[in-house]
RNA sequence: GCGAGCGUGGCGAAACUGGUAGACGCAAGGGACUUAAAAUCCCUCGACUUCGGUCAUGCGGGUUCGAUCCCCGCCGCUCGCACCA
């Protein structure tokens, strides 16, 4: 007997696929139902690793488990190529972004043809090919014309020596993560995405998606969207009426029953009253520069105390007519509502800790339930339920209840309206960037921002990278044109966009990459929605949230038609190893060791790990995410040539559920590999000639059956580790039933192949072969199970008394439990048991359990 | 601080709707085969035990005939948001 050969059968298996393009997505009148599967595209960093591998794997199980169930599958690759490192490599090393992608692409395309995954290469497309983004530019005019695109001045992360915006994530600690510059804030005129106008759809379609996406996911997305619905108002100046807000002072609250508790007005540092105040007075000036410093990082944000400045300004309260001071505070932000709340000390904390401070009145007007009118608040804010006292007409009433009488009273008094705000903002997309889509503008001096009149702008490719900035910007031509509109001379926009609009829609391109409308009706209507979309979960906001508005936005203008696009949303967890590390070196960092100079043996029952290379012994660190710099990468090709590509796409999904992580071990990847091995002894040794024995068979029929049914429902409910578990166990139970044979034991084979195929497909495909079954397993379909087959005749009941199990008993499945009441009862060993008790209820659950309670 | 999730053997984990806790894998120990090793195969593997059992799913309570699962209160870890009025 041969010992399977993963070296020589998997690429034999691929090579047969390839050639009969196995893969090519049906088209046209097949008239099976359509399923799109989709892992989200690839950065082309240069290598795939473990973790790519398990999310692709994952797609694939779906991919091929569904199409042997009968459905036409759209399971295509891309590549979401522009981006920073391209331009970092272009300035390290001296290579065209552009050549550094293109060779990565081809690099990570080779590594991720190993894996044997049914994707459907004839759709491939990377983001920065002219073609792709050239209708991506034609979308965003569409998007523009209709105004959801627009430009305004905003405060970016300036980085002085890079002469660059940087994002958020590449700030650390108040500097540029590449420069080491101090960053600036920096006024620039930057392009939006209007995102906040379908902020309630966005919201309201999460719901829709109950079920099918990670409640997790749909929560994150609701608060980072942060609606809240509250009351607008404008306070009344008493007194003096400062220039800035001649009509009195507006501010937003989303506790209007709390009005007659006010003690104070709170203006941000930033609020046009402060800055004109500001700068009328230094004293004024130097309280808002107070406000201002350390401000960056969050730690200090969050440890900031309270500050305030009291203006001298005084409003008049709406109701009461009393006059209320107003103060400049820091905790305030101007960027979320108007910039301005009235305090309630004695129901917001932050008010709380504010007038404590500076000696502001503590008005409760909320009382706890059972709570006099003498009610106070002590050491912090009640902000729990309860009825509105001290408040005139709103007195009695409980907090929804006031809210809703504050905010039609202010309404009536025509001082302002309720009012729904969020926190989400607008969609900046401008980056001062070269390896990105061009954003298709010219600016005219006489006729202002006018759409590019032909497409694609392309990225110039005589750039250079020699002097900081934005290439685009300085290169000698390219931008210069003549204004589409009126023919004068004209500058291009040299802003690129944020790569999350490359990936924002990529899923509609698939339907048909080579569509000359940026995506094709017909195409999309066919296989949009995806119904599977799998990825990491640290794109539950951005990508995910951004790719739902451009379905949106795109719906509405005409050009797709489904507003939801992802029907199914998967979060897989990553691979993680353990780390190696052979002593610090001076300041204290490990020496990190790769995992493939390691060996580990088990001395007196302790984990020891030597070095192989010197022999030294090695200290080993905690199981982390796989990284470069931790050197804890285990690189797919490592796998095949060691294991082959079956064992390796078996072992990341058997050894954790998919939403978590999973520890690569060489153990783990050996155990799987085994398996592999005996699937093949198995069936290599199988002989159609021996009938064997009627008993065994039946028995083996009846365990088909229920691993089928079992396995099934593993990869339907996603609970992959739990189905390869019954793959292994349906294997051990074949070689059990070592009497069986013939059409039984055939049958068992043939099952167990086609539900390992999704797994490990190449081995199936070789077994599928040796079988003698004819074509390929991949055009096999998927094995039924007969529902009454898939479960045993008889079932055995745990016997309880007192919740104790005290014996068992084996009965006929589905017997009434009134019978299984008096079987048990006559049991002469339950007898005995029962001894000199007297038996006070019986619970019986069919096929489940009995179970006595006596005394 | 707010929100969410998770705590089960030496390890990764099962137990799908309250019904035999620990499937399956790894590691470990023992054995068979072998001149030997590798590979393979077989057995053992939560703790304690007077071998009848008893105790065990982070800790303490509760509901129930019965709780890993439901409820209340703690402790710990992970993730997200973070002065959002």
């Amino acid at each position: 007997m041969a010992r399977y050969e993963p070296k020589t059968a998997e690429p034999r298996q691929q090579a047969r696929w390839a050639a009969a393009d196995a893969f090519r997505t049906p088209t046209e009148g097949t008239g099976r139902p359509k399923y799109y599967v989709l892992e989200m595209f690839p950065y082309p960093s240069g290598n795939i690793h473990m973790g790519h591998a398990r999310n692709y794997v994952m797609g694939d199980v779906v991919a091929r488990s569904r199409r042997a169930q009968g459905f036409d599958v759209l399971h295509p690759m891309g590549w979401d190529a522009f981006g920073l490192p391209a331009e970092n490599a272009a300035i390290e090393r001296g290579i065209h972004p552009g050549d550094w992608t293109w060779s990565n692409i081809a690099a990570m395309r080779d590594q991720l043809k190993l894996l044997g995954l049914s994707l459907d290469w004839s759709r491939e497309f990377a983001t920065c090919d002219p073609a792709y983004y050239g209708k991506q530019q034609a979308w965003f005019l569409e998007l523009f014309r209709r105004g959801l695109v627009y430009r305004k001045d905003s405060v970016v992360n300036w980085d002085p020596v890079d002469n660059t915006v940087l994002a958020n994530e590449q700030v650390v600690d108040g500097r540029g993560w590449r420069s080491g510059a101090v960053v600036e804030k920096r006024k620039l005129n930057q392009w939006f995405l209007r995102i906040t106008d379908y902020a309630d759809e966005l919201i309201e379609g999460l719901k829709e998606l109950e079920g099918r996406w990670p409640d997790k996911v749909r929560l994150m997305q609701e608060n980072w969207i942060g609606r809240s619905k509250g009351l607008q108002m404008t306070w009344a100046w008493a007194g003096a009426t400062p220039a800035a807000a001649p009509d009195g002072l507006e501010i937003y609250t989303t506790r209007p029953d709390t009005l007659f508790g006010a003690s104070f007005m709170g203006l941000a540092p930033d609020h046009p009253v402060s800055k004109a105040l500001a700068e009328a007075s230094p004293e004024v000036a130097a309280f808002v520069a107070e406000c201002r410093k350390g401000g960056a990082s969050q730690a200090d944000i969050e440890q900031a105390e309270k500050i305030g400045f009291d203006t001298g300004l005084k409003v008049r309260h709406p109701f009461t007519g009393a006059e209320v001071p107003v103060w400049i505070a820091n905790f305030i932000l101007s960027e979320y509502g108007t910039g301005a709340i009235f305090g309630c000390p004695a129901h917001d904390q932050r008010d709380f800790e504010f007038a404590s401070k500076y000696g502001l009145p503590i008005l409760p007007v909320v009382k706890p339930e059972g709570a006099g009118d003498d009610f106070a608040v002590q050491d912090e804010a009640y902000t729990g339920p309860g009825s509105i006292f001290r408040s005139d007409f709103l007195d009695g009433l409980d907090i929804e209840a006031a809210k809703a009488e504050a905010i039609r009273r202010i309404e009536a008094a025509g001082q302002g309206r309720g009012a729904t705000i969020y926190r989400l903002r607008d969609w900046g997309v401008s980056r001062q960037r070269y390896w990105g889509c061009p954003i298709p503008i010219i600016h005219c001096p006489a006729c202002g921002a006018v759409p590019a009149d032909q497409l694609p702008v392309e990225l110039p490719k005589d750039v250079t990278f020699d002097v900081p900035g934005n290439p685009l910007d300085r290169h000698p031509t390219w931008k210069h044109v003549k204004c589409p509109s009126c023919h004068g001379d004209a500058t291009r926009e040299t802003d690129t966009l944020d790569t999350f609009v490359d990936s924002s829609w990529y899923f509609a391109r698939f339907a048909d990459p080579t569509a000359a409308e940026p995506i094709s009706q017909a195409a999309a209507d066919k296989w949009l929605p995806v119904d599977q979309y799998i990825g990491g979960v640290e794109h539950a906001v951005l990508h995910l949230l951004y790719a739902r508005f451009v379905s949106r936005a795109l719906s509405d203008a005409g050009l797709m038609s489904v507003k939801e696009p992802f029907a199914g949303l998967f979060t897989q967890g990553m691979v993680v190893h353990e780390t190696y590390f052979d002593g610090t070196d001076e300041v204290g960092r490990p020496n990190w060791v790769e995992p493939a100079d390691v060996r580990i043996e088990t001395i007196d029952g302790r984990r020891v790990a030597t070095r192989l290379s010197t022999g030294a012994p090695l200290s080993i660190g905690d199981v982390e995410k796989m990284s470069k710099s931790k050197k804890n990468v285990v690189a797919p090709q490592e796998i095949v040539d060691a294991y082959g590509v079956d064992a390796g796409r078996l072992f990341v999904l058997s050894d954790s559920p998919p939403e978590r992580d999973v520890q690569w071990t060489t153990g783990g990847v050996e155990g799987a590999s085994r398996f592999v091995q005996r699937v093949w002894a198995e069936v290599d040794g199988f002989d159609p000639s021996v009938p064997g024995d009627d008993q065994a068979n039946a028995s083996l029929v009846r365990e088909t059956h229920k691993a089928v049914k079992a396995v099934s429902e593993g990869i339907d409910g996603f609970r992959f580790n739990s189905a390869i578990a019954k793959l292994y166990a349906f294997l051990a139970t074949i070689r059990e039933h070592a009497a069986a044979g013939g059409a039984a034991k055939r049958e068992a084979l043939s099952a167990l192949l086609r539900l390992i195929a999704p797994f490990t497909p190449h081995v199936a495909e070789e077994g599928w072969t040796r079988l003698g079954e004819g074509g390929m397993i991949l055009d096999a379909p998927w094995p039924a199970y007969d529902p009454a087959l898939a479960a045993d005749d008889e079932v055995v009941l745990p016997i309880q008394i007192n919740g104790k199990r005290r014996g068992e008993i084996r009965v006929a499945r589905g017997l009434e439990p009134a019978e299984v009441e008096a079987i048990v009862l006559a049991d002469p060993e339950v007898r005995g048991r029962l001894e000199g008790l007297t038996v006070r209820k019986v619970v019986v659950v069919k096929d489940r359990i009995v179970n006595l309670v006596a005394n």
